[in-house]
DNA sequence: ATCCGGCGTC
DNA sequence: GACGCAGGAT
C-alpha cells in the first residue's frame, strides 16, 4: 500500500466527514501570532478570553504589548493559563521582533522560510509546534505542524512510531503530501478535530470518522 | 521528570 | 469539588 495515497485519503475522509474547518480567516496575522503562542498545553476556548482581553485593553499589537508591564500583561492574558510564563514568552516575542524586525510582521515573513522557523525556535518560549503555527496560519508559510493530537493519531493507526520526534513527524507529512499552504493548513485543523472529538487518550474509535483506517 | 494554571465536564 | 486536558523550559 502506498503511504502517500493513504495520508491524502485519510485528509480526504476527514474534508467529507467534518467539512473544511476554516481556521483563522478574518484575523489578523498578529492576533494568530500571539494565539499560537498562548496556546500551547491550553484549550482554545481559554485563549479567546485572553485575546478578547487584549483586544478590549487597546493592547493587541506589537507596540501595544511592548508598552505593557509584565505583571500588566500576565493578568490581561490570565484566562489562557500558564500566564505568568506565557507573558515572558510573548514578551521575549516582541522584543524579538523589534530588534531584528522593526516590529513588523510583514518584514518578518517575508524572510525565507527554513531561516525564520530557525530565528523562532531561537526565541524563549517558541518550540517547534508555535513556530510552526505560527508560519502556517500567521504567514502562509508551507510547514506542517504537528501536534499532540497528530501524535496520537498516526501512531495509533501505525503509520509512525510512538517515540517519534516532532522533526520526524513533521517530515513524514510534507514528504508525503503534496506542498501547499492550504492542504496543510485544513489537514492540521482536521485533525485538531479529530483529537477533541474522537482520538482522546481513553479511545472513541467506534464513532469515528478514521475507524476504517486502523 | 517536574514545573507552570486556567476552563470545561462530570 | 475533583479530574482531564494540551507545549516548552529546565
Amino acid at each position: 500500500m502506498n503511504k502517500a495515497k493513504a495520508i491524502l485519503q485519510i485528509y480526504q475522509t476527514m474534508l467529507d466527514t467534518l467539512g473544511p474547518q476554516q481556521w483563522w480567516p478574518g484575523e489578523t496575522p498578529f492576533e494568530i501570532v500571539i494565539g499560537a503562542i498562548l496556546t500551547q498545553n491550553t484549550n482554545w476556548s481559554n485563549v479567546e478570553k485572553a485575546i478578547r482581553n487584549l483586544k478590549t485593553a487597546g493592547k493587541l499589537s506589537p507596540r501595544g504589548i511592548h508598552e505593557l508591564s509584565m505583571l500588566e500583561l500576565a493578568q490581561l492574558i490570565r484566562p489562557s493559563g500558564f500566564f505568568n510564563v506565557k507573558a515572558k514568552r510573548v514578551k521575549a516575542f516582541i522584543n524579538w521582533l523589534f530588534s531584528r524586525y522593526e516590529g513588523n510582521l510583514s518584514r518578518m515573513f517575508n524572510q525565507d522560510l527554513q531561516i525564520l522557523r530557525d530565528e523562532l525556535l531561537s526565541v524563549k518560549g517558541i518550540g517547534p509546534e508555535t513556530a510552526d503555527s505560527i508560519l502556517l496560519y500567521a504567514g502562509n508559510m508551507p510547514t506542517f505542524v504537528v501536534d499532540a493530537y497528530t501524535h496520537r493519531i498516526f501512531s495509533r493507526h501505525g503509520f509512525i512510531a510512538e517515540e517519534s520526534t516532532y522533526d520526524e513527524m513533521k517530515a513524514f507529512f510534507e514528504e508525503n503530501l503534496p506542498k501547499d499552504v492550504t492542504l496543510y493548513n485544513e489537514y492540521h485543523a482536521l485533525l485538531v478535530h479529530i483529537g477533541k472529538r474522537y482520538c482522546r487518550p481513553k479511545k472513541a474509535c467506534e464513532p469515528c470518522p478514521l475507524k476504517d483506517f486502523l
